[in-house]
DNA sequence: TGTGGGTATGGTATCGGTTACATACCAGGA
DNA sequence: TCCTGGTATGTAACCGATACCATACCCACA
C-alpha cells in the first residue's frame, strides 16, 4: 500500500507549471490547450500516476457514468449471458455497472433503489419481472432514466424492451408440427404466467393442435411428480415444452430414467438456450432469446434517454429456435460442440 | 422523471430549521443530537425524500464503500456462485460491488484498475488466475487493500485465499480407489496447470495408482478428439477426471455417444459442482469448492485490512467431494433433485 | 491604427456533504 | 459562586474536480 494521500489535479498542475483549469482541459479534451502544454501535462500525469477523483468529478458535473443493473439472482443461468452483454455495452459506452442482486426480496429492492439514488446513478436497467409494479413509487422518484428489460408490457410508463414470447412459442409449435408430434404438453411455472401465457398461445398457434397446460409451483424441484402426471394422462409419442432449459433438462432426464426414448417417444423443448443445453445428451432443442440484442437495445434506449430525448418506447426482441437432438434424431453427430472456455 | 435538482442537506436543514451539521449528525448517527431535533430532522428527510449524495460524502471522507470485484467472465458457470456469495457478504457489510469482467484481456484489466483507482474504491477482490502477476505494478500503486481469491500461492505480497486443490484431488483419488477403478486418466487444460498440478498430485496420492495426464488446449471444444485419444490407449473400466464440470459433462456425453456405459465402463469426475451437474444424467460426481466460504473469507480479510490491521495471509478453503451417478451406480434413484428456482 | 475573433491560460466560485472549532446552556461538585 | 464537563447546535473550511469569466496575445482585415 503506497502513499496514503492521493495525487490531485493540483499536484499535476504545479508539476506541469500550469493551472488546474488547464489540466482539467487536457483530461476532458475540450477547450483550448496548446500542443506543447498538453504534452507537458500528460507527462506529469503519467509521472505522478494521477487518476482524477471520480467523487469530485461526479459531484461537480452531477453525472456518475455508473448505471445500476437490477436482476433477481445471478445464479440463475438465464442471467450471466445478459449481464455479460450489458457489461460489454456499458463498458464500450464508458459506463460501469453496479450489480444489484435483488433475490426477489422487496426489502432488498428497496435498499438498492435508495442506494442507486444516493449514488446519483445515471440510469437504471431492471430485469426483474414484476418489480416495476412493486416499486412504482420509488422508481417514479428516481431522477434519471429507467429501462425495463424483459418485462411484459405492463401499465408502466417506463420504456420497455420486451421479448416476443408469442413468437418463441409459435416457432416451437411450428417445429413440432413439422416433425409430426400430435400431442403437446406445456409445462409452466405459476410465478411466470406473464411470460408463459403468450408462449402458450404462440405454441398453440404454431402447432395447430390442442396443447395441454400443466402448471407446477417450482420449475425444477418436482420433475418426478410432473413427469408422472404427464405419462399418466398421455400416450407417446408426445412433445413436452418447458418454460426454461433448466426445467427442460430436469424433465428430460426424468423421462430417460423411466426408459422413454428421446426424441422418438418424447420430444423435449426448453427455453433460453443456456450454455449447458448444447452439452447435455441428447442436446436440447430450445429457443435462444437473443439476450445480446436485449442488452444492446436496453443500453441504446438508456443512452438516448440519458442524452435528453424522450424516447419512443416498446421495443421487442425476436427469439430464434435452436433445433437439437431432443426433438430431432440426428443422422450425423449434430450435437453442438460448445466453444466456451472452461475455467 | 421528477424535479431535476436534487434535495440537498441544506434543504433538509432549512426545512427542519437546524444547521447542516446537525442533519449530518442525524444521518451518521454520531455526535450529540437531542431526541426532539432528531425526530424533526428525520421527518424532514422523509418528507423531502432526501438521499445524501454519495459523491459529496465520498469526496469529503475519502471512503467509497464500494469494492471492485474482478473476474474473468461471468458466463463461466464457475463464477455466478462466487459473485452471488460475495455480493451477499458485501451487502451485509454495507459495501456495494463494481463488477469487472476482465475476459482475460490485459487491456481491459488495465482499464478496470484505473477505473477502480479513480473511484477510490475501498478495496479490490481479484479472482483471475495469474492477474496478480501480470498487473503487479498497477496493483502495487493502488492504495487500499487487495485480496486474491483462488490464486495459487504465487510470489505476491497480497493476501490470498487459496483453494486446497491437492485435497480435492486426494478426495477424488480416494473415492475412485474405494470403488475399484484401477485405471485413471486426468484431463487438464494447459492454461490451468497451476490449479491442475496440485489436483493431479492429490489424485495420485489418494488413488495410490499411476494416473495418466492428458492435456488439452481448450476444456470443452475438443471433447471428441480427447475421448478418442483416451479410448485408443486404455481399456475399460477406467475413470476420467476432468478439470471442471463443463468439461466433464462434455466428455461424459461423448463417451455415451460412443456407447460406453457410465459408470460401469467409464467413471467420470468433474470439479466445481456447478448447478447443472446435479441435473445431467447420470448426475456428475464432482468436487464442491465451497465458494460460499471463499467469499466469506475474502470479504473478512478485506474488511480487517480495511480497518487498518496488517492481516496474516494465506488462508485456504477445503473442498468437498460430492458423489453421484457418474461414478457410482445408484440402487435407488439417487440423482439429486436440485431445489434451485427456475427463472 | 484600431478592432474583432480565434487561441491559450489563469482565477475562483461551486457542487454537497463532513468535521474541527466555537459557542452556549445546564447541572453538580468544590 | 465559580469551575468543569457533558450535551446540543451553529459556522465555516475543506475535499478535488469543473466551468464560467476574465485576461492576454496574435494576426487579419477594414
Amino acid at each position: 500500500m503506497p502513499q496514503n494521500n492521493h495525487v490531485t489535479i493540483r499536484d499535476v498542475a504545479s508539476s506541469a507549471r500550469v493551472s488546474t483549469a488547464t489540466v482539467s482541459r487536457v483530461i476532458s479534451g475540450d477547450g483550448y490547450v496548446s500542443t506543447a502544454t498538453r504534452e507537458r501535462v500528460e507527462r506529469s500525469i503519467k509521472k505522478l500516476g494521477y487518476n482524477p477523483s471520480f467523487a469530485a468529478q461526479s459531484l461537480r458535473t452531477k453525472k456518475s457514468t455508473v448505471i445500476g443493473l437490477v436482476i433477481t439472482d445471478i445464479k440463475n443461468p438465464f442471467y450471466p449471458e445478459l449481464v455479460s452483454g450489458i457489461e460489454d455495452e456499458a463498458q464500450s459506452r464508458g459506463y460501469s455497472l453496479i450489480l444489484c442482486n435483488s433475490q426477489e426480496d422487496t426489502e432488498r429492492e428497496n435498499g438498492y433503489l435508495d442506494y442507486l439514488a444516493s449514488h446519483r446513478t445515471d440510469g437504471i436497467l431492471i430485469c426483474v419481472p414484476g418489480m416495476a409494479d412493486r416499486q412504482r413509487e420509488k422508481l417514479r422518484k428516481f431522477m434519471g432514466p429507467i429501462v425495463l428489460l424483459n418485462e411484459n408490457k405492463v401499465d408502466t410508463d417506463f420504456p420497455t424492451i420486451a421479448m416476443d414470447n408469442f413468437e418463441g412459442g409459435r416457432q416451437i409449435g411450428k417445429h413440432l408440427k413439422e416433425i409430426g408430434y400430435k400431442k403437446i404438453v406445456y409445462v409452466g411455472v405459476e410465478r411466470e404466467v406473464k411470460d408463459g401465457l403468450p408462449r402458450f398461445e404462440g405454441l398453440k398457434k404454431g402447432a395447430g393442435v390442442k396443447v395441454d397446460y400443466i402448471s407446477s409451483e417450482d420449475s425444477v424441484g418436482d420433475a418426478e411428480e410432473l413427469v408422472s402426471r404427464i405419462v399418466e394422462k398421455n400416450n407417446t409419442p408426445l412433445a413436452v415444452v418447458a418454460h426454461n432449459d433448466v426445467s427442460a433438462i430436469a424433465l428430460m432426464h426424468e423421462f430417460m430414467d423411466l426408459g422413454f426414448k428421446i426424441p422418438e417417444e418424447v420430444g423435449i423443448v426448453g427455453y433460453d438456450d443456456i450454455a449447458m443445453s448444447a452439452l447435455v445428451n441428447p442436446a436440447l432443442t430450445t429457443v435462444n432469446q437473443n439476450l445480446r440484442r436485449l442488452a444492446q437495445l436496453g443500453m441504446n434506449t438508456l443512452e438516448t434517454l440519458l442524452s435528453g430525448e424522450k424516447k419512443s418506447k416498446g421495443l421487442e426482441v425476436s427469439p430464434e429456435l435452436v433445433v437439437r437432438g431432443s426433438t430431432v434424431k440426428s443422422k450425423t453427430k449434430s450435437r453442438a460442440k460448445a466453444k466456451k472456455k472452461g475455467r
